[in-house]
DNA sequence: CTCGTTGCAAAGGATTTGCACAAGT
DNA sequence: ACTTGTGCAAATCCTTTGCAACGAG
């Protein structure tokens, strides 16, 4: 089958995109690259801290600012996206197509809903505004199955 | 009819709601949520500005360390929320409803609709997680009508 | 060799916090 | 009077920026 189906899009090499684009390839881009698609959702913070993890304590892991250059970097080829979660903590996360979030505002829980969750909120959004939906940037909060079950139990 | 209807909640003084907790009704508090009242959907910091506008050049406005402490507590007492639009900048608003934002990516425009917009995707995350979604902290971020319209024409 | 990249350090903006004083009840 | 609330200033947190040295193509 072809080479290049609609799964490859993702999993191309990000090498081939920054070429495109007269950028390089460096071994930071890599493992920025690698650490947002370890690491589930990350915000910018974790990753560098999973970055210095990783370096171990002789290696040396980029610099902060090298992360945020780079998650902004990422985005632009459309290789990660970025989400708000509420209070200033942007979550990176590399799937291949724009995710929904729900967070647990008790216990800061992430889970991942299919997209399609908001579709007929999204047409009827288009329809009566004109106003297009980004449904990769969306974020539901609310509270989880445990926790409500946890709250219910402390306040009889 | 009853003295203690429905629509009564969101109007009852803030007065009673402080005393009923022990706590004090400062001239603060009262400019604070008057504030959130007249500016539609604020930032704390706008709140703050506001503030310092409507006092003049010799009357004094709260600190803004006042302000946010304040804008915690009201939302405490029920009279006002909080949402977060995306990159770190709540906006405090003080319907007696809770509302559903709309956000556009570009212009930063915001545009409050029904919350019965949500109601299919949240029985959905009920029936599916348990998941409770809190319908008056979602924001949803994409692009509207006008900004749309912009990009067409100036990416042809 | 040339120009994009990185690290470091310093600048910033938005909240939060500790405290002594001022103000509600 | 007693206790909560306020202003002020310092402390944080998260992110962005300027610049000289470094390294990929």
């Amino acid at each position: 089958m072809g080479s290049e189906g609609p799964t490859g899009d993702a999993a191309a090499p990000l090498a081939e995109r920054l070429r495109s684009q007269g950028l390089r390839l460096t071994a930071q881009r890599q493992r920025v690259l690698a650490a947002v698609e370890a690491l589930e959702h990350a915000t910018p913070e974790a990753i560098g801290a999973r970055l210095r993890e990783e370096a171990g304590p002789d290696g040396s892991a980029p610099d902060s600012s090298t992360v945020y250059r780079n998650l902004e970097l990422l985005e632009r080829l459309g290789l990660v996206w970025h989400t708000h979660l509420g209070k200033g903590a942007p979550i990176y996360h590399a799937s291949e197509h724009p995710h929904l979030h729900v967070v647990c505002a008790s216990c800061g829980g992430i889970a991942q809903v299919a997209p399609d969750l908001l579709d007929s909120a999204a047409e009827r959004l288009a329809a009566e505004l004109g106003f297009t939906v980004d449904v990769g940037h969306v974020a539901l909060s609310g509270t989880c199955a445990a926790c409500r079950e946890r709250a219910r139990s402390e306040n009889p």
